[in-house]
Order: structure tokens, then C-alpha cells, then sequence
DNA sequence: AGCACGCCGACT
DNA sequence: GTCGGCGTGCTC
């Protein structure tokens, strides 16, 4: 017997499913072990088939576990909506390969433990509205500290009561396992996690799990929980549903929230997303589409902090007497901090240690005319470039603004600021929290070591501003809250304001009263202050206007193409190859570039790349078609760096 | 992806 | 001449 095989792998780049003969009568969707190039590979069973022109290998195992049909519907999905190599898309679908024939876990029966609190009048609320509108999607707007983790525990608890399973998707792995045991706090066993920090056997486990399962689960986990084997799903919950982590930056390049759409909508099933400062594309959808939009802002607890807010003018340099990078009232406040015995954070965004051209003196940032992005420093011709369009002009020898001689090229990094923090405090015990340490050194023992207050100041990126409740917290610094603003992506503006956003939502959830300062170069900036006052209509009004205003994201569609050579002239002489290609098709499409990508240079390669601009989606689709196999494509990309 | 084959420019 | 970058096609 003849079947078509979906095969799982990262080194499978075909567009087609692959045939192999059986002995054995196979089923749609069940797990086999095939040979490919010499290799075993995990497949799925697509259909049975008749026998084919070419010589057939033979199907070396299968299992009595399969993909849920649900589920190969949304395969199926996602090679026309995110097209891609069909290896890699399936590879999101199976387990690993086990050695031997893996056992059928059993999941204890397990009695929810009902010590949630109350539901606030706004809680209540918010899930009344969410229950009318049936299989409509909602946005939960609530700020930090709302509770809108009440709200899902409450909504997880209607679903299960039906028989159906629930995801409940977080940005990043870090964000997982809190959850997790909130949710085992309330529903025991059926809460299973599946993340890639778990050792194969345990995710086989969770997928063999969720294979089996017939009553109900709860599946926490970032992005790749969407592709859970689960048969009957209720409810798709998405945390932080703004987190720029949601879009996948490999091959397949998916953004989560528009395969959870697609998925709940192929079970009949809701979506929930949950922020506190929805993403400008899912904010937008949502107003166009009519569908509910619903606000928290009281906080859950009840107790109102009031937390005291300082703005510092970077520009004053007679506030940086004491250290070039932290003011001084900021290094009193983690001074006396420390003498009380309580914790500071030093937030700091990464994204920021960019060669940007900015004046020391007043501010000024070298921006584009034609994309208002900013102008990167190019050191080796001394220029300065758009990564947007590729405009490029000189660097001036004085700031056009305040004619002062201050332009600078760079800002500090977490490493530079651990030094410089060392120096100023070399009795205090500083740690530095950042993505990468994150990711190696196991994440809970540095939050044990947070949380009962063994660190005294704290110095990171991103990763601190969100999750994890630090009791000790009193003084939270924002290194250069402009920083992200001039990042040359149309998206600068967006995330700056989420991170300010969530960073002054840390201080806001403390236990103790804090204080915030807020160092910029731009004070009057009105996106810091619509933050710090977490006014998030007003910023989505105005951003809404500035996209539609230079032709990006949600008012139209893009498609980023990159290409990578030994030599610039030879990226570049793909690019416009491309470009040709493209222009020939005949499309209402607007192709811009080639430009060097954000990081020109990397592991002696260069890199650059050509932007796709349509009102419509099937125009970038048609593009990617006729673009050869060998070329890497972003398909509705997260930034254009 | 990796590996085959074939093409074309640029060096001893 | 031929060496190597790179485009193209293939994987059952």
C-alpha cells in the first residue's frame, strides 16, 4: 500500500509531500518513521495514494498516535498563508523521535483546588462580555495588575467544565512556568507546559498527553503550544499578546496571533488576547472588524499605589556629575535603597547600543525624510543611512539643530552599565539580567536569588520588565527611556512605548512605594509622557495616523526579502535581480531597497535586503511564488531591521 | 538544509 | 587553462 508522507524535517525543502510503501494499513494523520537521504525521520500520514513512476522506500515504523485532523487542517493552512518548506512546517506538528515505543501516559484525576479570589466588578464584567460574543475573539485591554490572570482562570474553568481543551500562549519560555503553577493551583494534572527547555522525553510526554486525552487539558507554553496534538479545543488564551516574541524569526516566520485566529476559528473555538498595551495591528483589526475591546483598569488588589515619577533631562549634563550614563538623584535613590535593604532595577533596552547619530546637546536624531526612521552611523564611509529606502548623507559636523559641536554615535550597553554600577556601588551586590543570561543559566535559581532579595540592584533589558513580582522593589531606573525611539524601524515608536509602559507597571505592583526616573534626551517627548500616563489611546491615535501616513503595517501589507553574500556587490547584485524579478510580474506593489540590513556583517557574510509594500496580502503570496527556492522571505515580518 | 551539477569571472 | 562562488534542482 502506497501513502503520501508528510516529513518532518529541517532538512526537507520541498513543496510536496513524499510517497513510501507500507505493509501494514496506515490512517490519515499517524505518526511514522520514514528514511530520507539516508536518515530516519519522524512523517505524518497525508493520504493513501496509488503507486508512483519512482522506486518507493518503505515506512520503517509507525505508532498508534496521530495528528488530530483539526490540527493537519491548520498545517494545511499554514503552507498558503505563511508558504514556507513543507519539512518545517510539519516538524512544528510531531514529536521527536523516540528510541523505543514510548507508553500512553495516564493523567491522574485530579480535584481543583477553589482558593481563587472573588471576582472584581470588572472582572465580572469582562467575562460576561467575552461569554455573549461566543466565538468572536476579544481583546482584553487591562492594565498591569488588573488581574486579567483571574479572568483566565475563570474563563479556563467554563471550557474544561465543557469537555474542551484550552492553550494559553506566553511570550517566552521565562513567562511559562509562573503561569503554569497558577494554573496547576487551580486544575491540578490537566495543566501540562510544553516549551523547548524541556528535555525531549518531556515534551514527548506533553504531546503523547495531548494525543490521548479525552476530557480536557490545559496546554501553557510560548508559540509552539499552538501546535499541540489536542482533538477539541474551547478556548485559546494569549498573554501578553503584544510581545513582539509571538512572531516566530525562522523559518516558517508566523506571527502566533494569526494562527491562534485561524485555529480557533477551524474548532469553533474563542480567542482571548490579553495586554496592556495591545499591538497597534491586533488594535486596528479589531476596530475594523467590530470586535470587542475591553477595557480593566481597576486594580485587582484594590490598593492604589501612587508611584512617584521623575523625568530626568539627559541633556543637562550637570545632572551626570557622578556617572556619565546615571543621574545623580538616581544614584541617591539606589544609595538609600540599599541602606534600607531594598532592591533597584536598571532597565536598560538593548536594542538601543545601536551607532545612531544624536546630539548630546539637545537631543536631535538624524532621522530619514522619507521613512522617519532613524539614520544609522556607517564608521567605515562616515555616513549616515536609512535600513528603510537606503537614503544615505553625510554626517554634520555640528548638530543642524543647536549648532553645538555634541553628535554622538552610540549608546551604553548592560555590560558597560554592570562596570559603571560597580564602581559607584562596589559594596552592593549587582546582577545582570538579560536575554542571553536568561536563556543558559536556569531562569529560576537567578529568581530565587531575586526574590528573597540576595541581589540588591538588578541590570537588564527586556526580559525584567515583564512577569515575575519582585517584593522588595523601591527604585526602578530607566537608563534612556528614548533609547528604543531611535531604532531605524517603523516599530520604534510601538515598543518603546509597550516597555515604558510595562516598565513603570513594575513599579506600580510593587509592594513598597517606589520611585521611577525616567532619563531621556527628550523630556517634552509626547510618546514618554502618553506612556508614563498609560494613555494608550491616545498613542494608538497618533500611530495609527503616522502609519498610514508612510505605507507600513497594519496599512499595508510586507514583505521582507534578504539575501546574503560573501561580498556587498554580490548581496546587492541579488537584491536588484530580485527587484527585476518582482518588477515583471506586473503588480500593484511598491519594492523598496536594496538596503543593508540593521547588522550588515555577520560571520563575514553581508546581508541586505529589499522590501514588498501591498494593500494586498495575495500580491506578496503571488511574489513569493515566482521568488526561487534558495532565497530567504518574510512574510508580514515583526521590524524591517 | 545538504549535495549534485553546471556556468562564468579571475587568477597562477 | 582551472578554481571557486553561486544558481538550480532534488530529496519518495
Amino acid at each position: 500500500m502506497f501513502y503520501s508522507v508528510l516529513v518532518a524535517s529541517q532538512r526537507y525543502h520541498g513543496k510536496e509531500s513524499l510517497t513510501y510503501i507500507s505493509d501494514k494499513p496506515l490512517s490519515i494523520g499517524q505518526l511514522v518513521a520514514v528514511p530520507m537521504q539516508r536518515r530516519t525521520i519522524m512523517g505524518i500520514v497525508e493520504a493513501k495514494t496509488s503507486k508512483p513512476a519512482f522506486a518507493t522506500k518503505n515506512v520503517e515504523m509507525s505508532w498508534d498516535f496521530f495528528v488530530p485532523p483539526k490540527s493537519l487542517e491548520l498545517l494545511k493552512w499554514l503552507t498558503i498563508y505563511y508558504p514556507s518548506p513543507l519539512g518545517l512546517i510539519t516538524d512544528l506538528f510531531t514529536p521527536h523521535l523516540p528510541k523505543k515505543v514510548p507508553e500512553i501516559p495516564q493523567i491522574p484525576i485530579s480535584k481543583a483546588a477553589l482558593n481563587v479570589p472573588p471576582l472584581s466588578p470588572e472582572q465580572r464584567a469582562a467575562i460576561k462580555i467575552i461569554e455573549s460574543c461566543g466565538q468572536k475573539s476579544a481583546l482584553l485591554h487591562g492594565d498591569t495588575g488588573t488581574g486579567k490572570t483571574r479572568v483566565y482562570l475563570e474563563l479556563t474553568q467554563k471550557t474544561l467544565a465543557l469537555g474542551k481543551s484550552v492553550i494559553v500562549l506566553t511570550p517566552e519560555i521565562g513567562l511559562t512556568e509562573p503561569l503554569v503553577q497558577i494554573f496547576q493551583q487551580q486544575f491540578g494534572a490537566q495543566v501540562i507546559a510544553t516549551h523547548s527547555g524541556m528535555t525531549p522525553a518531556q515534551r514527548r510526554k506533553a504531546w503523547l498527553t495531548c494525543s490521548t486525552d479525552e476530557r480536557g487539558l490545559v496546554v501553557i507554553g510560548p508559540r509552539s503550544a499552538l501546535f499541540s496534538p489536542l482533538k477539541q479545543i474551547g478556548l485559546i488564551i494569549m498573554d501578553e499578546a503584544h510581545d513582539a516574541a509571538y512572531k516566530q524569526e525562522q523559518a516558517p516566520y508566523y506571527q502566533s496571533s494569526r494562527v491562534a485566529a485561524q485555529l480557533a476559528h477551524l474548532h469553533g473555538a474563542q480567542l482571548v488576547l490579553g495586554s496592556a498595551t495591545p499591538s497597534i495591528a491586533d488594535y486596528f483589526i479589531f476596530t475594523q472588524k467590530k470586535l470587542p475591546i475591553i477595557r480593566m483598569v481597576e486594580p485587582a488588589t484594590g490598593l492604589k499605589q501612587r508611584s512617584d515619577i521623575k523625568i530626568v533631562d539627559q541633556r543637562g549634563r550637570d545632572q551626570f556629575v557622578r556617572s556619565p550614563w546615571l543621574a545623580n538623584t538616581l544614584i541617591d535613590a539606589i544609595d538609600g535603597a540599599l541602606k534600607k535593604g531594598e532592591q533597584s532595577l536598571l532597565f536598560l533596552n538593548r536594542r538601543g547600543s545601536a551607532r545612531l547619530v544624536h546630539c548630546e546637546q539637545c537631543g536631535w536624531q538624524a532621522l530619514c525624510l522619507h521613512c522617519d526612521v532613524a539614520l544609522t552611523y556607517h564608521a567605515d564611509q562616515h555616513a549616515m543611512r536609512c535600513h528603510s529606502c537606503d537614503y544615505s548623507g553625510h554626517v554634520p559636523t555640528s548638530c543642524p539643530d543647536c549648532g553645538k559641536n555634541g553628535l554622538i554615535f552610540k549608546s551604553i550597553g548592560t555590560k558597560a552599565l554592570e562596570v559603571e554600577i560597580n564602581r559607584l556601588f562596589p559594596a552592593a551586590r549587582a546582577s545582570r539580567f538579560d536575554g542571553d543570561t536568561h536563556k543558559s543559566v536556569g531562569l529560576s535559581s537567578q529568581h530565587a536569588a531575586l526574590q528573597s532579595g540576595e541581589i540588591d540592584i538588578l541590570i537588564g533589558t527586556q526580559s525584567i520588565a515583564k512577569g515575575f513580582d519582585l517584593p522588595l522593589l523601591s527604585v526602578v531606573g530607566i537608563v534612556q527611556a528614548d533609547s528604543g525611539l531611535q531604532m531605524p524601524d517603523y516599530t520604534a515608536s510601538e515598543r518603546t512605548f509597550q516597555l515604558i509602559s510595562q516598565v513603570s507597571g513594575r513599579i506600580s505592583r510593587g509592594h513598597l512605594q517606589g520611585k521611577l526616573f525616567v532619563q531621556t534626551y527628550e523630556p517634552e517627548s509626547q510618546l514618554i509622557k502618553l506612556a508614563l500616563q498609560k494613555n494608550y489611546s491616545g498613542f494608538y491615535e497618533h500611530e495609527i495616523k503616522q502609519r498610514q501616513l508612510y505605507d507600513f503595517p497594519p496599512a499595508v501589507y510586507l514583505l521582507k526579502i534578504t539575501c546574503t553574500r560573501s561580498s556587498r556587490k554580490s548581496a546587492l547584485h541579488a537584491c536588484n535581480k530580485f527587484t527585476d524579478t518582482i518588477n515583471g510580474l506586473g503588480l500593484p506593489v511598491r519594492v523598496e531597497g536594496p538596503s543593508p540590513r540593521f547588522i550588515e556583517k555577520i560571520a563575514g557574510k553581508y546581508a541586505w535586503h529589499i522590501v514588498v509594500k501591498s494593500k494586498d496580502r495575495s500580491h506578496l503570496l503571488q511574489i513569493i511564488g515566482n521568488l526561487p527556492g534558495n532565497c530567504i522571505y518574510d512574510l508580514d515580518p515583526s521590524d524591517l531591521l
